[in-house]
RNA sequence: GUGGAAUUAGCUCAGUUGGUUAGAGCGCUAGUUUGUGGCACUAGAGGUCAUGGGUUCGAUUCCCAUAUUCCACCCCA
C-alpha cells in the first residue's frame, strides 16, 4: 500500500509547529487590542454561498472550488477563503443589530484547486479579519494599521504596503468605459491574454507584463482619474489616516484584486521572499457585499493573509518566531527499585505544574543523561539506592553544572524554588 | 489549464558511460568496565534508487506512462 500525502497538502510536524503556534497567538493579541472578536465558522458552506459571495464571473468560482454533493442530495463547496462564510453568519445571526461596527477575526484553513507552486496550496490557512458597519476610511487605516501591528510584534519588518481605490458601482462604469473606449484601436494588437481580457474585464489588461503589452497600458486611464467625488474623499481620507499613523505605503494602480466584492479600498502586503506568489496579504472594502448575500445594507471591509505565504517571509527574513520550551526537569534513576520512586516523583511533579521527564526506553544512567542533553531539559535530579534511602537528593543545573541539596519529600516545592532563583541569577 | 525541471536512507546529497552485497555527512539506537551530559571513538538499525510498464542475458542507470514537488505563465492568500 502506497502512503501519500494528497497533491498540495502538507503535515506541519512537531519541529515546526511552534512557529504556527507564536503566529496564532501573536495574531489572536493584536486582533484583541484592536477590538476584534473570534469567530469560527464551518469549514464547508452550500455552494451558492460561494457562488454569491466571491462571484460567479472569478477564476475561484468557476474553475478552483472543491465542490461536491452530499448524501443528502445538496451542493457542497470547501471554503476557497474566508469572507463569505463571516458574511452568511453575520446575515444568519442578525449581527446587524450588534453595537457597529461588528469586528470579527478568524484563523481558518481555506481550498482551492489550482496548480501547486511554492507558497500556492490546495489546502492553505488563512489569518482574517472582516468589520461590518462603518463606511469611513478610517476603519480601512485602523484594519491596516492592525496588520502593521502584527508585523512589528512578531518580528518581521514591514513588507511593502500597496494601496488602491477601485471605485464603487457609480463611478467604475465610466472608467470600464473609458477602458473599452481607450483599447479598442489597440487591443489587435496586444497579446491573446489581453484580447480575451478586454471581453471580459479590461481592468485585468492593466497590470499585464507582456512587453507589447506595456506601452499600451502605461497610457492608459487610470482608476484614479474616473473615481467619483465620494471615492475620491473616501481614498484621500485613508491616505491622511495612513500618514498620520506614520504607515508608509504606495498608491499602485494595477492592484485589482480577482473576487468580485470588492470595491473603493484594495491593499496588499507584498514580499519578494515568496516567489511569484509575493502577496502575503490582501483585502479591500466590500460595502455591497452584505446586501448582494441577502442581508442587510451594510458597509465591510477585511483583510486575508497567507499563513504559510506569511511564515516563508518571516524565515526569509530570519526571524525565529519563538524556540520550543523543553521540559523543565529530567528524573534520572539508577536502579529497578529507584525507577519506581521515580515514577512516583514525576507524578507528583507534573500534578504539581512542573513538567518533567522520565526515563522509558529502558536506558542505562549515562544514557539517560545524554538524552536530557539532547533534549535541552535544563535542571536534572538523580535518584538513586542512596537518595531514596536518605530521602535527600541534588536538583542540578545542567548549563553549568551547580547542584542543590533538596529533601525528596518536598521535591515540587523545593524544585520550583531552585529553577526559580536560576531563572533570576541568569 | 499551458510550458519546463527534478525525484537515491528520517534530512542534505554523492554514485552507477547498463553488471554481483548502492555510499557519505547529519540524525536515530547501543556501547567505551553500571553515580553525572555536551566532545571524541566503536558498533548497529534504516533504501523493492518515486510507482507501473518496455528494451536487454541483466535496469537504480536507457525509453514510455503515471504520481509528487519545484519553476515560468494564469490566478490568488
Amino acid at each position: 500500500m502506497k502512503l501519500s500525502l494528497p497533491k498540495g497538502t502538507k503535515d506541519i510536524l512537531p519541529n515546526q509547529i511552534h512557529l504556527w503556534q507564536k503566529a496564532e497567538r501573536v495574531f489572536a493579541e493584536v486582533c484583541a487590542q484592536y477590538g476584534f472578536s473570534e469567530i469560527r465558522i464551518p469549514t464547508f458552506e452550500h455552494t451558492d454561498i460561494f457562488e454569491r459571495g466571491v462571484g460567479n464571473a472569478t477564476d475561484v468560482v468557476r474553475k478552483e472550488m472543491y465542490t461536491f454533493e452530499d448524501k443528502g442530495g445538496r451542493s457542497i463547496t470547501l471554503r476557497p477563503e474566508g469572507t463569505a462564510g463571516v458574511v452568511r453568519s453575520f446575515i444568519e445571526n442578525g449581527m446587524g443589530s450588534m453595537p457597529s461596527p461588528v469586528k470579527l477575526f478568524y484563523n481558518i484553513t481555506a481550498f482551492r484547486y489550482e496548480k501547486m507552486q511554492k507558497g500556492r496550496y490546495r489546502e492553505f490557512h488563512q489569518f482574517g479579519v472582516e468589520a461590518f458597519g462603518s463606511s469611513g476610511p478610517e476603519i480601512d487605516a485602523e484594519i491596516i494599521s492592525l496588520l502593521c501591528t502584527f508585523f512589528e510584534r512578531v518580528g518581521i519588518a514591514q513588507t511593502r504596503l500597496c494601496i488602491n481605490s477601485i471605485g464603487c458601482p457609480s463611478c467604475r462604469p465610466i472608467y470600464h468605459q473609458a477602458l473599452v473606449e481607450y483599447f479598442s484601436d489597440k487591443v489587435a494588437a496586444m497579446c491573446d491574454d489581453c484580447k480575451a481580457r478586454y471581453e471580459i474585464n479590461p481592468q485585468r489588461m492593466i497590470d499585464c507584463k507582456e512587453q507589447r503589452c506595456k506601452p499600451f497600458v502605461t497610457e492608459a486611464p487610470r482608476q484614479i482619474e474616473y473615481l467619483c467625488q465620494d471615492c475620491r474623499t473616501h481614498f484621500s481620507g485613508l491616505q491622511a489616516s495612513l500618514s498620520s499613523l506614520d504607515i508608509t505605503y504606495e498608491v499602485d494602480p494595477s492592484i485589482v484584486r480577482g473576487l468580485d466584492y470588492y470595491s473603493r479600498t484594495v491593499f496588499e502586503f507584498v514580499s519578494d521572499h515568496v516567489g511569484t506568489q509575493g502577496t502575503i496579504c490582501g483585502g479591500g472594502r466590500y460595502d455591497r457585499l452584505v446586501e448582494t448575500m441577502g442581508g442587510p445594507s451594510v458597509p465591510g471591509i477585511g483583510f486575508a493573509m497567507g499563513v504559510e505565504r506569511f511564515l516563508m517571509e518571516a524565515e526569509s527574513q530570519g526571524v525565529v518566531l519563538s524556540e520550543r520550551e523543553p521540559v523543565k526537569l529530567c528524573l534520572v534513576h539508577m536502579s529497578d527499585a529507584s525507577y519506581q520512586k521515580v515514577f512516583q516523583l514525576a507524578h507528583r511533579l507534573r500534578r504539581a505544574g512542573i513538567s518533567c521527564e522520565v526515563d522509558l526506553m529502558g536506558r542505562s544512567f549515562r544514557a539517560q543523561m545524554k538524552y536530557a542533553n539532547k533534549l535541552g531539559i535544563p535542571y536534572m535530579i538523580v535518584i538513586g539506592d542512596d537518595e531514596v534511602a536518605s530521602g535527600k537528593a541534588k536538583i542540578k543545573r545542567m548549563k553549568d553544572g551547580f547542584e542543590m541539596d533538596i529533601e525528596i519529600s518536598d521535591l515540587p516545592e523545593q524544585a520550583a524554588l531552585f529553577m526559580n532563583e536560576s531563572k533570576k541569577e541568569i
